[in-house]
DNA sequence: TTATATATAGACCAATCGTTATAATTTGGA
DNA sequence: TCCAAATTATAACGATTGGTCTATATATAA
């Protein structure tokens, strides 16, 4: 294994993990096992250990939903029908893997609640990727001229509304949740 | 210490500890030094063990958040109301204790998300929570005149959002995510 | 080709984990 | 008061955990 594709490939395997167990339900072997990768090459390469294989996780993650992000904002010039449309993709994500539903990048919801109160650094990385995505919604509903006070109230509201009913769609097996989010979208983005 | 107190204390501590800091990232060691109860006595008075003190907490605590919810649901005739004044009670319930924010009784949110694709039973335990709370905002919806299609998307998207803001207060430190929804609910409520 | 730096590989460690086992103590009822 | 059942108390268990360590292999540069 290249020492390029080492490193890369235990930050897949994690981000996969760590989004879909949890950090304290995924264990550093578990990664290793999936990965393919030696137990030496991880602390060689991540020398702050399973934290630091947490937050660079998040922080891959939330970039790759970042470029979700934008590219649906950017497509829709209204902006209902591109937080509709996100809320879409996202649903149309989930596939069924051995009988369970699965999300190949799943939001932040889990990492972020079980780290709020455990590991302040992974919850300060989580916060600023929230932080990132929340700008993007706030950017897109001030180009459709919506008020600033009313961009900031709605883009929280999407960020909650998002992250809950993923753990809903997970929590009961079906990406029905997340539909009927998204018919709420128009009442949602109703008031400018 | 009695009989009686010994389970019923193990089982808040449990509760607490849980809906804090999740299943995963609480040990049984801990939830009896926070009680105080002898380790002997918790497989003796819960025989599944650890699994089945995180159903009967999620149970338990599932039970305390639907009285707070009919508490509010029935103070008020007017749907919007309602719905406000019960996010506002929640938002008032987070506290600062050694300088992080607390929820006493904590939505399910995390327990739900880090169960859903590791633990079938507790998966079960928090979709059926969720689907009691969510009956009684349907009520109360239907009571007010919402078509039983409105209200089902209304009470889902009621769920996933307070679930969802509760997170990102406690990642944020701050309760100001459930003060941005409650600002939302009248244009959520606003499809009859 | 050789020397040096980088990365791998896997054995080992102490601590923690949830659970079991068993003896002792307490409780409740006759 | 006595006895059986309930409950407590605590040591021990096997498994897993994240991390350390050291020898070796590989990559890179001169």
């Amino acid at each position: 294994m290249s020492k390029v594709q080492s490193r890369e490939k235990m930050l897949e395997a994690a981000t996969r993990l760590f989004h879909l167990k949890g950090y304290h339900a995924t264990g550093v072997n578990q990664i290793l096992q999936e990965s393919g990768a030696p137990k030496g090459s991880l602390y060689y390469h991540f020398p702050g250990g399973k934290e630091q294989l947490a937050a660079e996780a998040i922080q891959l993650s939330g970039q790759l939903i970042a470029g979700d992000i934008r590219v649906h904002l950017d497509k829709y010039e209204d902006a209902v029908q591109a937080f509709q449309q996100l809320i879409q993709f996202i649903a149309g994500q989930f596939e069924r893997i051995d009988g369970l539903l699965e999300l190949p990048t799943v939001p932040l919801g889990l990492l972020a609640a079980e780290t709020a109160q455990v590991n302040e650094h992974l919850r300060q990385t989580c916060e600023e990727t929230f932080g990132m995505w929340e700008s993007l919604y706030i950017g897109k509903l001030l180009q459709c001229g919506y008020s600033d006070e009313r961009a900031r109230v709605i883009s929280t509201s999407m960020i909650a509304l998002i992250e809950g009913s993923v753990t809903l769609s997970l929590t009961r097996n079906t990406n029905g949740p997340l539909l009927q989010i998204r018919e709420l979208i128009p009442a949602l983005l109703s008031m400018k």
